[in-house]
DNA sequence: CGCGGTCTTGAACTGTGTCAATTGCTGTGG
DNA sequence: CCACAGCAATTGACACAGTTCAAGACCGCG
C-alpha cells in the first residue's frame, strides 16, 4: 500500500502535510506539535482503538484505510465512516472512543497525546480551524451516507460505494472521473456489505450482476474496471453533475 | 409551540443563548453579532432554503422544528438532520445549499448575514470553537443515525425515533429519561417516515403494533405516552445505557 | 495435495414496499 | 347542528427485494 513512507525527516516530508489537522500551522505551530506527536504503525485486521476505551491520543491517518465501526448487542455492524490518508481520528473533549476503528488495510498513524493537542486546541486558532473544516465536510458525506442507506437499493448503493472509492482514487493518481476508471478495491464483501448495511451475500450478487451487464469489470475479486464512469454514477442514482453544486 | 416568544431585548432574553453557537461569546462579541444578525419567521410547511440556492445567511434555530433533506430525481427522499432550537443552519465558507430545509412546525430564526459571519469566524475563535463542538455533536448523531438506518428493523426504527423525541423532550421539561413519558410527536407520518427510510403505510402499522404491545399509548395522531422508558429503548435495540459512555 | 479463507450461487423464506380501499379527524359552509 | 370536503392515518392483500441457510467454487499457502 505505502511505497516507501520516510517519516524520518518529520512534518517536512509529509505526504498529508497539506490535508490533515496541522494543513494551516505554521512553522512555530508544527514545532509544538511536533513536541507531542508519534508514529505508531497497525497491520491489516487490527483494531486501533475499542469503543468505550479511553483515548490516548488522536491524530491523523498517514497511510492506509481504517473504518469507523458500530456494533449492536446482537452483533449486528455498521460502518459509519471510511477513514482515508489526512483524515482524523478521535475527538478532542471526549474522553472515551464511541465507534472501533478498524486497519482495513496496513495504516499508520500521525499520534498526538490528547491532553496537550487539547490545550493547543484553545490556544491556537489554526488548528481549531482545519478541525472545524474537516469536520464539516465528514457530516456532509455522512448525511450523504445517509440517503444511501435510506434510500437506494442495493444495485444503487453498490455503484455509489464504487464511485466514491473510484473517484478517491482517480483525485489521488489525478486523473479525471471521465470514462475508463481501473481501481484495487480496499474492502472485503463483508466490509463492503457493513458500509452498505447489505448481507455479504447480496453484495457479491449485485457485484456479479454489475459485472454481468457490463457496467464493472472484475480481474480476481479486487482489481476493478469501470468502463464508463458515468454509466457508473447512473446506476448510483446520483443526479450526472454528481453533487457538483457542493 | 412558542408561549411568548419576547426577541425585543435582544440576546439577553434569548431562549437559546445557553447552546447556539454564540453562546460562548462575550459583550463585546454579541454586539459584533447583533450588528449582522435579523429575525425571520417561517410558517409550518414552508421551505427555508432550497437546495442549489445561493445562502444569503447561516443562523440558529430559536424555536420550532426544521428538517434538512435530501432528494433524489425520482422523487425518494431521505431527511438527514432535525433541527431543533439552538442548532445551527447552513455551513460557513459554503455558497449554495446542499439540502432542502423545512419548516416542520413554525419556525423562528436568528439568521446572520454570511459574509460577515464569515468574517468574525476568522477573527473571534469563540464563535468558531462552539461551532465546531456543535459540528463534532451532529457527525456523532449522524453516525448513530447510520446504525439506524443500515441495520435496524422498521419495529426497532420507530422505536429509536421515539426515544430520541422523548428524551429531548424530557431532558426540555427537566425530568428524567425512566418510566413514564408524554410528548407531542413533532412529525407526520411520512416525515417519520422519511427520516426512518420506511414508507408511511410501514411507520403506521409499527407504530399500531407498538400499540397493540403496550410499549407505547396513542391519544389521537400526535399525542404519545411511553408507559416505560426502559421497555422502549429495549424495542429500539439500544444498549441499556443509552450511550451514556460517550 | 489438502486446508482455511473469501467469495459465489442457489432455493426458500420474510419483512417491507406497493397499490388500493377505508376510516377518522378538522374545519367550513349550508 | 349536520353534511361534506380535504387531508392524515389505518388497514388489507399481494408482490418483490433482500435475507437466511446451505452447498460449493476459487485461490493462495503450508
Amino acid at each position: 500500500m505505502n511505497e516507501t513512507l520516510d517519516l524520518t525527516n518529520g512534518c517536512e516530508s509529509c505526504p498529508i502535510k497539506h490535508r490533515a489537522v496541522c494543513a494551516r500551522c505554521d512553522a512555530d505551530e508544527l514545532e509544538t506539535l511536533d513536541g507531542i506527536k508519534y508514529y505508531r504503525s497497525f497491520e491489516a485486521g487490527q483494531t486501533l482503538i475499542w469503543s468505550g476505551d479511553r483515548m490516548e491520543f488522536v491524530g491523523s491517518v498517514v497511510s492506509g484505510i481504517a473504518s469507523l465501526t458500530q456494533t449492536m448487542e446482537d452483533g449486528r455492524t455498521q460502518m459509519v465512516g471510511l477513514l482515508l490518508p489526512s483524515d482524523f481520528v478521535g475527538r478532542p473533549g471526549r474522553e472515551f472512543a464511541t465507534y472501533d476503528v478498524v486497519a482495513t488495510t496496513d495504516v499508520v498513524m500521525c499520534c498526538f497525546r490528547r491532553k496537550p493537542f487539547e490545550t493547543m486546541m484553545v490556544e491556537t486558532p489554526h488548528v481549531a480551524q482545519r478541525l472545524l473544516e474537516m469536520t464539516l465536510d465528514e457530516l456532509d458525506a455522512a448525511r450523504e451516507w445517509m440517503l444511501v442507506l435510506g434510500r437506494k437499493t442495493a444495485r444503487e448503493k453498490i455503484a455509489s460505494l464504487l464511485s466514491i472509492i473510484g473517484r478517491r482514487d482517480a483525485s489521488l493518481k489525478l486523473e479525471g472521473m471521465v470514462g475508463r476508471i481501473v481501481f484495487d478495491l480496499p474492502l472485503t464483501r463483508e466490509a463492503m456489505a457493513d458500509y452498505l448495511g447489505l448481507t455479504l451475500e447480496t453484495v457479491s450478487r449485485q457485484m456479479s450482476a454489475l459485472k454481468r451487464d457490463g457496467v464493472i469489470e472484475l480481474e480476481g475479486k479486487r482489481h476493478v474496471t469501470v468502463p464508463s464512469f458515468e454509466r457508473l454514477m447512473d446506476e448510483a442514482g446520483d443526479d450526472a453533475d454528481g453533487g457538483m453544486m457542493a
